[in-house]
RNA sequence: GUCCCCUUCGUCUAGAGGCCUAGGACACGACCCUUUCACGGUUGUAACAGGGGUUCGAAUCCCCUAGGGGACGCCA
């Protein structure tokens, strides 16, 4: 029985590359009646948030990617809460201590630090094992004593190589000198990664790990951790990662990456999901549009092609349009406008927010405009005819827009209250910093009121928004980019 | 820096030693259709990273070089 499993990290927004692997791993599930596992891979408390994991979900649905079990469905650890976990790692970590193949480290992480940097300097390529952190009997006591609380490592050998076998690539051997004596268990007792998902996999009895290719370096890891419990190792498929268009890993300062950018912006998820079945893979008769259900029946891991694919919003665009020409009735076409843009609780925030501001009917539509495109045409005197200049409208767009990077909330009171307060830690009045602001949304300084716009927009349209504004006015250079940003932590750490 | 992965038009890709004078798609140009704009149709420009082997024969197999990417955390 075929079993894989998606497991999206809880940090940030749901993200165009989960929803990519989880696509092959769906593809590859039902392909052999297999079954598809979701589970979240909030090990790390501190970062794990009830909502993130809500927000993953609903992304996977929207998209149309149903799992078998996950969070919300059941299995081995019920609803695959963290609390449950905890102590279920804790136990497989001490039967790895008591059979030697673990140790207690009472090594600081300044220490550790100075090791590495110590390392570094003499060009020694080894990684930290076991020798290397060792101390004696009397200095344990010591931090005992002291109550230092130990991390648990695993034993890693300290040389030979160590061959991985991935489903798209053959062999593949790593140096274990490479290879450092990973933490298991943390000092709060929460696992990393690296155990828990071993320990997961094995649980949940997953067959076949497809994953992205930033997991090689650590697979060594991984298949020692299963030669340890004496477990078998699913079969590795490691699928390439996709790419900004400077072939660089893709990532949110320089492309939208969260799914909802997508679907905000009006594409349909079969579009999505079919463009993303093009990255690194092609249907047999190399047909462009096809359904999941086409892809299903096509699929052939062995076929994924190993370059790093460039996302390519052009090509996207095309297909969804080809989507909508050739997919959709009428009726369906209206049915889905109806529910992107006229959703009732939008066409009500809407309304509320424009009804003292119309005349007649018909001046509702240019004001309410801003709600239903996609991106404003931007002018570059309009913004030459704002009261900032042009070096503080950058300074204002881009702390804005790594001021919402990390907002959590999109209430308008929450996103006034942070932008007020932006605004008053760069001593510039609320009235102007919001100009650069109003022409990056809507293009010009004449729309609905900012906050209000933001929230009902929401956080993703509002933030590429901001970006292409950025982007627009010639971005910021490198050179500044570093100093605007040690003066935008030192905003924050004024709060 | 070290290790690992990757490399076909600008981009996504087809290609499993002869079917390759390298095919398709996006983008771009031209033309046709059309009251406009789109759509659609026809067509054009454009690639096997470089160098060595192996072979009767290499985009395809091997080696070296170069380039790109990733990993080197008590993140995932």
């Amino acid at each position: 029985m075929v079993r894989v499993r998606i497991a999206p990290s809880p940090t940030g927004d749901p993200h165009v590359g989960t929803a990519y692997i989880a696509l092959f791993n769906f593809c590859f599930a039902r392909q052999r009646s297999g079954k598809l596992v979701l589970r979240i891979e909030d090990t790390d408390q501190v970062r794990s948030t009830a909502q993130s994991e809500v927000a993953i979900l609903e992304s996977l649905r929207w998209l149309g990617l149903e799992w078998d079990e996950g969070p919300d469905v059941g299995g081995p650890f019920g609803p695959y809460r963290q609390s449950e976990r905890t102590a279920i790692y804790a136990q497989y970590a001490e039967q790895l201590i008591a059979s030697g193949k673990a140790f207690y480290c009472y090594r600081s992480p300044d220490e550790l630090e100075q090791l590495r940097n110590a390392r570094r300097e003499q060009g020694i390529q080894r990684a930290l094992k076991q020798s290397d952190l060792q101390l004696d009997d009397a200095e344990i006591a010591r931090r005992q004593t002291a109550g230092v609380q130990p991390v648990v490592r695993m034993v890693v050998p300290e040389e030979g190589t160590c061959t991985i076998r991935d489903g798209l690539r053959g062999d593949i051997e790593l140096d274990w000198a490479t290879v450092d004596a990973q933490v298991l268990l943390k000092v709060d007792g929460l696992p990393t990664y690296h155990l828990a998902n071993v320990v997961d996999d094995h649980l949940m009895e997953i067959s076949h790990v497809i994953r992205g290719e930033e997991w090689i370096n650590s697979a060594p890891k991984h298949q020692l951790l299963y030669a340890y419990f004496g477990w078998d190792m699913p079969q590795l498929y490691h699928m390439p990662l996709l790419r900004n268009p400077d072939k660089s890993k893709l990532s949110k300062r320089k492309n939208p990456t969260s799914i909802f950018y997508y679907r905000d912006m009006g594409f349909l998820p079969e579009a999505l999901l079919n463009y993303l079945g093009r990255m690194g893979w092609a249907m047999p008769d190399e047909r462009e549009k096809f359904s999941l259900a086409d892809m299903i029946a096509a699929f052939d891991i062995r076929s994924v092609s190993l370059g790093g694919p460039v996302f390519d919003m052009e090509k996207l665009r095309w297909l969804n349009g080809l989507w909508i020409r050739e997919n959709l009735t009428d009726a369906e076409f209206v049915q889905r406008y109806q529910h992107w843009a006229l959703a009732p609780e939008r066409v009500t925030a809407i309304a509320a927010l424009l009804r003292e501001r119309v005349e007649t009917l018909s001046d509702l539509a240019p004001l309410a405009s801003v709600f239903f495109y996609g991106q404003p045409h931007l002018d570059e005197d309009v913004f030459n005819n704002l009261n900032l200049d042009r070096e503080t409208q950058l300074k204002v767009l881009q702390f804005t827009s790594w001021r919402l990077d990390s907002q959590q909330g999109w209430q308008r009171d929450a996103l006034y209250a942070v932008l007020n307060a932006l605004a008053e830690s760069m001593s510039i009045k609320l009235r102007a910093f919001l100009q650069p602001l109003f022409v990056a949304l809507s293009g010009s300084t004449v729309c609905p009121p900012l906050f209000d716009t933001m929230a009902i927009l929401g956080p993703d349209l509002t933030r590429a928004r901001i970006r292409a504004a950025l982007e627009f006015l010639g971005g910021v250079s490198k050179k500044s980019l570093k100093q605007l940003e040690k003066e935008f932590q030192a905003l924050g750490s004024a709060d």
